[in-house]
Formats: structure tokens, sequence, C-alpha cells
DNA sequence: CGCCCACGCGCC
DNA sequence: AAAAGGCGCGTGGGCG
């Protein structure tokens, strides 16, 4: 078991403590080890490699982790306070009163300050001169001049560790445990990976821009093919002076035309059979593809043939990450084909398949939807019980189950689903209800939906009063079904995240055991349920190897009790969440192939015809690697 | 001029 | 097939 050390700054220098005894009242710190800052590194280092190594207790992972990075020393684990403390003010799994009692209030200092994120745009400027980020450490420069407020670490490592230990259920208390490792992980892989970078091939992607849009205009113009496209637009619309940029005039425009349309969003356009259609829809998507992913993104995002970005743990309340700078939880489809190993080095990219509904089989314990999935493809196993008709229907079925649609085709075929697996459906069904009536629910492992705003209750409450009009009433119904979708949502989103944050936890760790004489495998990207890691060709089978092993790993973290249900022909048992795994130089080769296309198809047939060609120079799949349908 | 919002659309 | 959950971000257009 590693032991805790406390890395924290005093009077400007750093001290390293080592708590007595933890969990105790007062964790009454020995002696701390003063440490010059430019031996940070090294010290570090030797307590890395100490037999049982040490789990690495600071206010924030994205404050330290950094400058290690950069003087080439990346830590094993570490317990980040700030996260960890989001975590435990806010879950239901600790006793309301010790969290009360131990956060009375919002501390500034910890609860509000994100500002030592930093920043990727700040990173690889930096590179390029060849500095390193350690001067920076413990007064990291964000850019704005703001420097990290004093944050009390032993004090914070105490309260956490006291409100751990008011858990009194052993389970709910390991799990919970399981949460902060799990999110304090991800902080160090979030930190790596805007580091790190996804590798980006500049020149593909200009030849990419080049085709779809035109030569890279002066600024301030539009590319030559949008500016095509508009004028055929004017045309089409008689209006010489159109901008079809301005939401306003081209909705003004399309309705003087005899479109019946209240907004120019695309599913709308797509109900009209009128000629400015087709042409307006490819407007749409190329314009898109130049403003979100154009020259200009390319200049601010794209250094040294690597894409950085900021990644952002817990960034959504869910659980999941969100990313700020270059878009990157949004890389476009269109442009994955930039996305090229090295010379001599591997993309291996892998899907967690269908992950959400067989985490919520899981959750639920409901035998029937865990069998659907145990064959493979979940939906068709949908269709092969009996409970739905088509594999299309299974899937926006289940995705209305887990959104809460209520109407339309998805709407419909919820009380199919409801009557075939009613313990899941049970599962979300509950978590609606909570929602709606103002309550809190908490995911598998312990994370809490935020309490209902002031207004929101100030809705209930309006309507519930004697004078209420029923505006006031179909107004708090309405607020109500929208939380309850939410809280429906939270609890397989959530927990869907907590699986995703184990699995890659296992993928980091197994990748740092790796042997390193080509180079060192690293993460290059994460997407919420997929994996990309750039590795050297000859790691490559390895790697496949370390993801599907902590796919398992993670299922049997988070539900022990949960045996891969047996085939009937006594076969390998099915994982819980199998994995499509592709090997390849780039991210398009992923690019669902096949099976899977999600059901939108019609969605891209504009600007996703034009990108078939950017797709095709696969590299053949490992061997018995690919799992999934 | 900066700030904020709605819109629309990319991703899961 | 289609008005359902979560995000980031660029744009135009309104405001002060």
């Amino acid at each position: 078991m590693a032991r805790d050390v406390l890395l924290l700054e005093r009077d400007g220098a750093l001290h390293l403590v080592t708590p007595l005894a933890a969990g105790g009242d007062d964790a009454a710190p020995a002696a701390p080890r003063i440490v010059a800052r430019p031996d940070l590194p090294g010290v570090v280092a030797d307590l890395e490699a100490e037999p049982e190594g040490v789990r690495w207790v600071w206010d924030s992972t994205f404050r330290h982790h950094p400058a290690l990075i950069a003087a080439g020393v990346r830590v094993s684990r570490c317990w980040d306070l700030r996260l960890a403390r989001s975590i435990l003010r806010g879950s239901s799994a600790v006793p309301p009163e010790v969290r009360s009692g131990t956060w009375p209030d919002r501390d500034p200092a910890w609860d509000d300050w994100d500002g030592d994120l930093g920043s990727a745009a700040a990173v690889s400027p930096l590179e390029d001169r060849g500095d390193t980020l350690f001067d920076t450490v413990g007064a990291v420069d964000t850019g704005d001049g703001a420097r990290p407020p004093h944050r009390d670490v032993v004090a914070e490592h105490a309260r956490q560790l006291r409100a751990l230990a008011a858990v009194t259920d052993p389970e709910r208390r390991h799990r919970l445990r399981l949460l902060l490792a799990a999110e304090s992980s991800g902080a160090l892989a979030a930190v790596e990976l805007r580091h790190d970078g996804l590798p980006f091939a500049r020149a593909e992607h200009e030849a990419t821009l080049d085709r779809l849009l035109g030569p890279r205009p002066r600024p301030g113009v539009r590319p030559a093919t949008l500016e095509r496209l508009a004028g055929e637009i004017r045309t089409i619309l008689d209006a010489p002076r159109l901008n079809p940029d301005s939401q306003p005039h081209l909705l003004r425009e399309l309705r003087r035309n005899g479109l019946d349309v209240s907004s120019t969003s695309k599913w709308e356009l797509q109900g009209s059979d009128h000629p400015v259609v087709a042409v307006l829809l490819e407007y749409k998507g190329l314009a898109r593809l130049a403003s979100a992913n154009g020259w200009h993104w390319m200049d601010t995002w794209v250094r040294a043939d690597r894409f950085r970005s900021d990644y952002v743990p817990s960034g959504v309340v869910t659980g999941r990450w969100s990313s700020r700078g270059g878009g990157a939880l949004s890389l476009p489809k269109v442009i994955r084909s930039a996305v090229v190993a090295d010379p001599g080095w591997s993309l291996v990219i892998v899907d967690a398949a269908q992950l959400e509904p067989r985490i919520l089989a899981a959750m639920a314990g409901d035998t029937a939807l865990l069998a659907a999935g145990a064959r493979g493809d979940l939906y068709q196993g949908l269709v092969d019980a009996g409970a739905v008709d088509t594999r299309a229907h299974a899937k926006v079925g289940m995705l209305g189950a887990l959104y809460g649609s209520t109407s339309g085709t998805s709407g419909m075929l919820v009380p199919r689903l409801a009557r075939a697996y009613p313990r899941a459906l049970g599962l979300v069904d509950g978590a609606a209800r909570t929602g709606e009536a103002g309550g809190v629910v908490t995911t598998w492992l312990g994370r809490s939906s935020p309490p209902t705003s002031a207004a929101w209750r100030e809705a209930q409450g309006a309507a519930s009063g004697i004078d209420a009009g029923a505006a006031d009433e179909s107004r708090a119904r309405s607020r109500a079904r929208e939380w309850g979708r939410f809280t429906r949502n939270f609890v397989v989103q959530g927990t869907a995240a907590e699986w995703a944050l184990s699995w890659m936890a296992g993928v980091r760790q197994s990748l740092r055991r790796l042997p390193t004489g080509d180079g060192a495998p690293h993460l290059a990207f994460f997407l919420h349920d997929e994996l990309v890691v750039h590795t050297p060709d000859t790691l490559a089978v390895h790697v496949v190897d370390a993801v599907e092993r902590a796919a398992v790993q993670a299922s049997a973290l988070l539900f022990p009790h949960l045996r891969p249900p047996p085939t009937a022909d006594g076969r390998e048992p099915r994982p819980l969440v199998p994995l499509d795994v592709v090997v390849a130089r780039t991210y398009a080769e992923s690019v669902d192939a096949g099976a899977d296309a999600d059901a939108e198809g019609a969605a891209d047939t504009e600007v996703g015809a034009l990108v078939d060609e950017g797709v095709g120079t696969a590299v053949a799949p490992v061997p018995g690697s690919a799992t999934g349908s």
C-alpha cells in the first residue's frame, strides 16, 4: 500500500509532509522535509522508485504535475484534493451533517478557483523555446497574471479522511475511494494528454481544407468554395445581398421564398424539397469546417504536428470531462484523417461499445439486458430477444429510455423496452421521479447530482400556491420533467464516466510498465468512451492487450458481483463492455466503418461524401483484437 | 468598444 | 428516425 506524501508550499518553500496517522482525528504531520525547487523532480523520482510507491497528496494536479512532466518525471498516483473535495462535498454517500460540518461554506480558494488548469495555448510556445515549465511550479502563470490562492493542504487532507471515515457502509466507502482514485488518476492523465498532444499532420489537414474549401484566403475573405455556394444561394433565393451566415437574414429570405420553416436548422430544412436546401446544407457544413477547424484553428492549436487542448476532469456535472481550447472533444470526423501517427508509430483506437446501456444493465442487475449484450451487439440482442423489431429501433428506443424521450418513434418504443427490461428501465424511471420531485440522485460510485436551483424551487412553489394559475402549473410541470430527464440521464452518464475513468487509469498504469526502447507509448486522446494511444509499432500488440485487460479490470472494480454470463457452448465469456479496437495510421480509420454507423446517416451526406477519399489507408487490425460488431 | 445572448452544429 | 441527456465554440446581433 502506497503511503501518502503531502506536497505543499509554505512561505515560498516546498514541503513534503508525511502524516503520522492517516485517518486520525488530527493527522499531525511529522517534521516536514523542505525541498529546494530545482531538487523536486529528483526527490519525486526517488520516492516513486520506492517498492511500495507513494501517493502524492496535493491541492491540484494541474498546479504541480505539468512542471514535473516537463522535468521528465511522471508520478504514478495522486490524490487531487480540489477534485476530491468537490465530489465529497456533494456526495449523498457522506452523511449530510458531516458534509455541512466539514465544509460549511464555499471556500473560494478551493471551490471557485480553477485558474491553475492553465492553458494548452500557453504550453506550446514554451516548448518551442526549449524551456520547461519548471520555474512556474506552485506559481503557474495563467496568462492573465492570476496567482493560485493559498490552500491548507494538511487541513483539507484531514477533512477528507474524516469525511470518508464517516461513511459507515463499507461498500459505499469503498466505492467512494475508487471514485476519488479514478478522478485523481484522470487528472494526471489530463495533464499528460495536454503535454503529449494528439499527433496531427498539418500538411494532411491543409490538403483537406484545400480540397473542400479551396486555397487559404486572406483573413476576412470567404474561401472560394463558400463564396461560390453563397452566390448560388443568393441566386436561388433571389436575394443578391444575402449573407448566409446571418441566421435572421437567412430565415427571412427562406420564408419569403415559401419555405415553411421557423428556424434555419438542418433537421427543419431537410423537411423541404426546395432546391435551395441541398446547396444551403452544403454551405453550412463547409462553413462550419472553415470556422471551427480551418486554417486559423490549425495555427492556434496545432504546433509541431501536435494538437493540444486542455482537458477538464469533471468539467461536466456528471463527471465527464470537458475541454477548453480547440474544441478537442468535438473533433469532427471530417478531419480525423489528419490525425496521423509518427513514422514507425501507430494509433491504437479503442471504443467502449454501447457503454451506457451496458452500464445501466449492470447497475440495475438486469440479467435479461446483460444477456442481450453478452453476445456482442447489444442492439441486435434486443431484436433477437424479441423486444423490438429492428436494430435501428433498438438503438433509438434505448437512447430514448436514457434521455427520457416521450414522443415520436423513440418515445413509442420505450414502453416495449420497459416490458422486456423492467429492472433497467425501472432504475432510470426512479431517477427521473426523484429529480421531478426535486431530489438528488447518485452514481454507482457516489457522485451526486447538484441540488435544484432556487429558481426551480420557486417555480414549484408558485404552482402549489393557493392562487396558482394554469400557467404556473404548466411551467412548474415542465421544469420538473426537465430536471427529471437530467437526473434520469445523470445516473447512467455519470456511472459510465466512472467506468471510463477507471478504464483509462488501468490503461495508463499498464502503459507505464511497457518497455520504452523504441519510445514510450502515451495516451493521445480520451473522448468519454473512446481512447487513442500513440505507440511505437513494436508495442502496438501490447497496447491492445493492455486496453482490453483494463476494460475487464474496470468492470470487475465497479461490479465485482457480476460474473460475465457464461455462453451456452462453454467458450470464454464475453466481457461486460466489449471493445472495438483498431490499430491504424490515422484516426479516420476508426470512423464506424460498418454496422454501428450511427443512425444519423442522413445528416452526413453532404460533407461526408466529400471526405470518403480520406479514408482507406488502413493498417490491418491486430488479429483477434476486434471484439465488437 | 466590450459583453452577453441565441442560434446552430460538431462530438459523446 | 427526428423536438430526448451532456458539452464547446464561432457567428451575428443586441445591449450598455
